[in-house]
DNA sequence: CACACAATGAATGTCTGACATATAACGCTG
DNA sequence: CAGCGTTATATGTCAGACATTCATTGTGTG
């Protein structure tokens, strides 16, 4: 694969401005408001530059980017610095590296899991830190799985349903309880999936798994997983009728049904925080 | 502030498993689908076990970490390799480092803007790529901002109203398109903070986003920026008055009204990705 | 006594150069 | 032509040094 050289401007200007130069350049204009942080770090500006390059498609997706050490004198810093930068993008999922000849660094595309799996990690320290409500959660739930049931049912192309029946167990006594949460995990997920939009799925897995997460502390009978049982098995039917209305009507049921087990678990993980 | 030592189970095991030691580990239950990646590189083992420590609240927001030459020995790795992986969980908003004494890193409490903003850089890169569809973009903010004009109309405390006022101009005739979009995406900012759930603004805010600036590639008449003026005005209106039908209405009609628009500019869009 | 200012120390930020390791591609040999 | 070692090219990791920043502490002066 051939090397993609960076699209550096003018050569001159492409590099990182050490401290001292930004310094004076900023004075100039030293009107009473200065920006908080008129330095920024070498590391930063190297992957701010890149991460331009990627977003305005300058680097497409696949795109190979020139090596650590190339970088590095385009850059005027030390490789060390480079990779920093690099482990940055890494971490944004913006680029991907590989080893040995023929490796380096490749602009990645973008998946949508990665979003989600993002967005999934933060809701759960956000829910930790109790910067959002279970009120929040479960209207944000209700907002966007209600519809998405309806949705599923009206776009069914037939045969997509399957994966709605796999997700349902035959014999649900049967079951620990972990068994039965991976199940409920899936017809959700699938539920969503079948809708066709995956923006949805974005946003309903993170908040789905970060309810379960807390639900999964408390003990639940065996009742409880019985009636769940129930009634997905009555919302798939709806979806797989292609029946819009019912599927809604019983997707906002069985949100309606769960509250109450969320709010005492909920509850329940306040007084641990509470204890810390 | 005392600096929170890192809890290490056993002082010995805590470290990076080297890649030698780690193949002999491997080696012993050698079945025939071994995971493809059996060496895990040694600044992600520290950082998925820093990010670990977090996430199960081991270390509290605002906690402060061992100072890296600390958790080098710790690891049993180099300075370099700590700071790559502190690069990592910086980009993921976990943690934030400050120069200087009484320095270090810290873990961050996330932010509902930093979430929001990561999704908006990616979704942009998903769009471009043509991962996600208009026709889901413009379905998903339907499902997201109707209810929550609904919602925000059902729920104002009076005063609220006054952000959706102040995002409506006096005289949208002496205004630039800049302007004109500026004051549109504080209008639907304004009635995503008014229905008063956050993770509603998470997800419509970079759905918003993108949608807006694939439109602003397409130049728009003035009468078209009057018509959107008049529609902010009536949902604003029926928020105001608590019209909870009222505001749902004006919005999905003024979400119809718009659909065109967007369409048309995706199009184009369209053309310009293929040429290149 | 209070306040401005200089010295100190602790931390991150950056550079350098070296060596280890993985992997694709090349070329040799049978 | 197939199989296999070799090599070139990357990233991965280490060690140590020096630069920079910033809270704290100490000092001197009004």
């Amino acid at each position: 694969m051939s090397q993609t050289s960076i699209p550096s401007r003018t050569k001159q200007t492409s590099g990182v401005v050490a401290a001292g130069e930004r310094a004076r350049t900023s004075e100039k204009k030293s009107s009473v408001s200065v920006t908080v942080r008129p330095v920024r770090k070498a590391y930063e500006q190297v992957s701010d530059q890149l991460r331009e390059l990627i977003m305005v498609g300058e680097l497409e997706p696949g795109a190979r980017l020139p090596n650590e050490a190339m970088l590095a004198t385009e850059f005027g810093v030390s490789r060390a610095t480079i990779r920093e930068a690099l482990r940055a993008l890494t971490a944004q999922n913006l680029i991907r590296t590989v080893k040995g000849g023929g490796g380096g660094s490749y602009v990645t595309v973008p998946s949508v899991d990665h979003i989600s799996e993002f967005v999934h990690a933060n809701l759960n320290l956000l829910s930790d830190t109790r910067n959002v409500s279970l009120e929040e959660l479960l209207e944000a739930r209700e907002l966007l799985e209600v519809p998405a049931a309806r949705l599923a049912a009206e776009r069914q192309h037939n045969g997509g349903c399957a994966a709605l029946n796999a997700a349902i167990p035959e014999e649900p006594e049967r079951l620990g309880t972990a068994d039965q949460f991976v199940y409920n995990t899936d017809f959700h997920t699938a539920v969503v999936k079948l809708c066709g939009n995956a923006l949805l799925g974005i946003a309903v897995q993170p908040i789905f798994s970060v309810l379960q997460t807390n639900l999964a502390r408390s003990s639940l009978g065996r009742s409880f997983h019985l009636a769940i049982n129930r009634h997905h098995r009555a919302i798939a039917e709806a979806i797989a009728a292609g029946d819009g209305d019912g599927a809604e009507r019983e997707m906002r049921d069985h949100l309606a049904y769960l509250r109450p087990y969320y709010e005492s678990a909920w509850r329940s993980a306040e007084r641990v925080v509470a204890r810390a």
